[in-house]
RNA sequence: GCACCCAUAGCUCAGCUGGAUAGAGCGCCACCCUCCGAAGGUGGAGGCCUCAGGUUCGAAUCCUGAUGGGUGCGCCA
């Protein structure tokens, strides 16, 4: 239930009613027309801008609207007031057992308190992470993987039907250095100095991988040329690594449905047909690019390659999917692939990139439309940096990697629920500075902790109802009589918790996991309040000698962590019962 | 040179498909508490939302331009 959403529905029934009354010309558009909280407490609970949006088209002026409209609403026994305001809002204030009934729908839904239903169930396709299948995953590729998987979440529960999914790039040049690099450690583990030239992965995670080469080949690969031994070696150390890193993915959390290769697009003419499709619309040709100004490459001359005409599409210039030599540029299997994820029936595609792509942002767009016919939108989230400290100082470390900071490492340091939450507490497009002291201090300052202190909190006056021989059982809760919920401050917490299933169509709309977290933090904020309070204000503490009333508050406290667990859940974060 | 992102309190940042007097935390100032409802509490000061135009009943939000910072820019993915 989202209550805004209900009272809109409340305020567009009463404008119909007015229209079928003669009161309001009729074929006016309402979509324009918004049931939102004020900013200030004082202009009540909720405010409609209907008669200011409608002024113009119904030919009366807004105040006149606003006026007739809120006696219609008035009749509402939902609504306790509805005055007239500034230039033409309408300020309504709610009954109190609209707001009482919450903790009741709280209770029945449980985790599920805030399901949405405006993605209608529409297929959408979320791809991230992708990190090159050559090594261990680096704290550059955390946050990117934390935003994936929370946005996933929350477009599930926003009523979408999400895949998500990780694009392997074993086709590259970069898998052959891969083996080169693991071959190098299979001669180490047959007792020969490896030789690790310029330009090969040094790390030490290759080092069981050449064990494991050995186990598999013995030394019979010792002797050969590459053209032996390249492609297996290949296809083992990227299988290798791909395990590593899903083995990575799981230590924080993070869960794939689909792993798709580039390598498996060559060969079965997927990249020709992705390609053939352009051609036939008209968006391939033979050209030479102009030279980038300003910056000109030392080594830079004309060359005509095949292009594509990403500039039909909104991109700045057209962009080679063939180098001079004939073989596709990175661009074309990246083409194939979003029309694979086209072809496969997905009504929206999201790509989460780390903000170094944002040059590619453009024409991976353009290709899409084109693929698409303008149909699949392809929203692309650039991920910022994430600069590590602790205590203030840059941190580095790195115990397999050698020269960078490993998701393990982050992890294992911070722990997947601090740092999945800290990573949210930034927009995706804005730097963000991660301290490991920071994170782990179990104080207000910290935004982990002051969240799962609350929850703590409210499993705390569960248990201690229980000694108190109070039953506080969800059932019991629910039975309990909410109407004894009147004092302003709790009505405050209420009204913060009724924001919930709105601010989760809003964040999934724009696809922007963040402001569950934000919203967390106020929602417990809330709730230390009200607790503070009752330090001064003993009838305001959850606990009291009468039963019924305790049932009643323990109840709000709660539907509190209700809604605190089920953000958390989007999040991916374990709700804790107990700080220690 | 071009493109994209960013610019909001001293600092770090939110800000809802454009809504009323722009918010939070930290820091600062004042007061309170020493109570296990504990890992502090209450209140206060602090703003030309970078600048200049435009659209609108209404702009931090949308458009144009400028300034400052970041990122990227043909045969690397």
């Amino acid at each position: 239930m989202n209550l805004f959403a209900d009272i809109r529905g409340v305020v567009t029934d009463a404008l119909a009613r007015m229209q079928g009354e003669g009161l309001l010309p009729e074929g006016l558009d309402f979509s324009n027309v918004a049931v939102e909280p004020p900013r200030d407490a004082a202009h009540g609970d909720m405010a409609t801008n209907a008669a200011m949006v409608l002024a113009k088209a119904a030919g009366q002026s807004p105040r006149a609207i606003a006026d007739a409209l809120a006696v219609k609403l008035a009749e509402d026994p939902r609504i306790a007031a509805a005055e007239v305001a500034g230039p033409g809002f309408l300020n309504l204030r709610l009954a109190p057992a609209v707001w009482q009934g919450l903790i009741g729908a709280a209770l029945r839904e449980g985790v599920n308190f805030g399901r949405s239903v405006i993605g209608a169930g529409e297929k959408v396709n979320i791809e991230f992470v992708s990190a090159n299948p050559t090594g261990p995953m680096h704290v550059g590729h955390v946050r990117g993987a934390v935003v994936g998987d929370a946005l996933s979440n929350l477009l599930a529960f926003a009523g979408w039907n999400v895949t998500r999914e990780y694009y392997i790039n074993d086709g590259g040049a970069q898998v052959d250095v891969l083996a080169r690099s693991a071959f190098e450690r299979y001669r180490e583990a047959n007792g020969l100095e490896p030789e690790i030239r310029e330009g090969l992965y040094p790390g030490d995670y290759l080092i069981p991988v050449g064990e494991k080469l050995k186990e598999k080949y013995g030394d019979s690969l010792l002797n050969q040329g590459e053209e032996v031994w390249l492609a297996d070696v290949r296809e083992f150390a990227t299988t290798e690594m791909m395990q590593m890193i899903r083995e990575d993915l799981q230590a924080l959390g993070v869960r794939m449905d689909v792993y798709s290769s580039e390598k498996a697009l060559y060969g079965t003419g997927e990249i020709e047909a992705a390609i053939a499709e352009l051609r036939a619309a008209g968006l391939i040709y033979e050209g030479v690019l102009e030279p980038p100004k300003g910056k000109l490459p030392e080594d830079w001359e004309a060359r005509e390659q095949t292009l594509f005409r990403s500039t039909a599409h909104g991109d700045d210039v057209d962009r080679p999917v063939m180098k001079s030599d004939g073989s596709w540029t990175y661009f074309a299997p990246d083409i194939a692939y979003h029309y694979n994820k086209v072809k496969r029936g997905f009504d929206q595609l999201i790509d989460i990139f780390g903000a170094d792509h944002s040059g590619y942002v453009k024409r991976m767009k353009a290709a899409v439309s084109a693929l698409s016919g303008g149909k699949v939108p392809l929203d692309i989230k650039l991920i910022q940096l994430v600069k590590l400290y602790k205590n203030g100082e840059p941190f580095k470390m790195s115990k397999r990697a050698g020269t960078f900071v490993t998701l393990r490492d982050v992890v294992e340091e911070a722990g997947a629920d601090v740092t999945r939450f800290i990573m949210l507490t930034r927009k995706n497009d804005v730097a963000l500075d991660f301290d490991f002291a920071k994170v782990l201090e179990q104080s207000k300052d910290n935004p982990v902790f002051y969240v799962q202190y609350a929850n703590a909190r409210v499993n705390s006056v569960l248990r201690k109802a229980a000694d108190a021989g109070i039953e506080a059982s969800d059932a019991a809760l629910l039975a309990s009589d909410h109407a004894l919920l009147s004092h302003p401050a709790e009505l405050q917490l209420l009204k913060k918790i009724a924001e919930w299933p709105r601010l989760v169509e809003i964040a999934a709309r724009n696809n922007e996991p963040h402001r569950v977290a934000f919203y967390l933090y106020e929602l417990a904020s809330e709730l230390h309040g009200l607790w503070n309070r009752g330090n001064d204000e003993t009838e305001l503490r959850f606990i009291q000698e009468d039963k019924a009333v305790s049932q009643a508050k323990i109840a709000l406290a709660r539907a509190t962590t209700v809604v605190i667990c089920a953000g958390l859940a989007i999040l991916g974060v374990t709700p804790v019962e107990e700080m220690r």
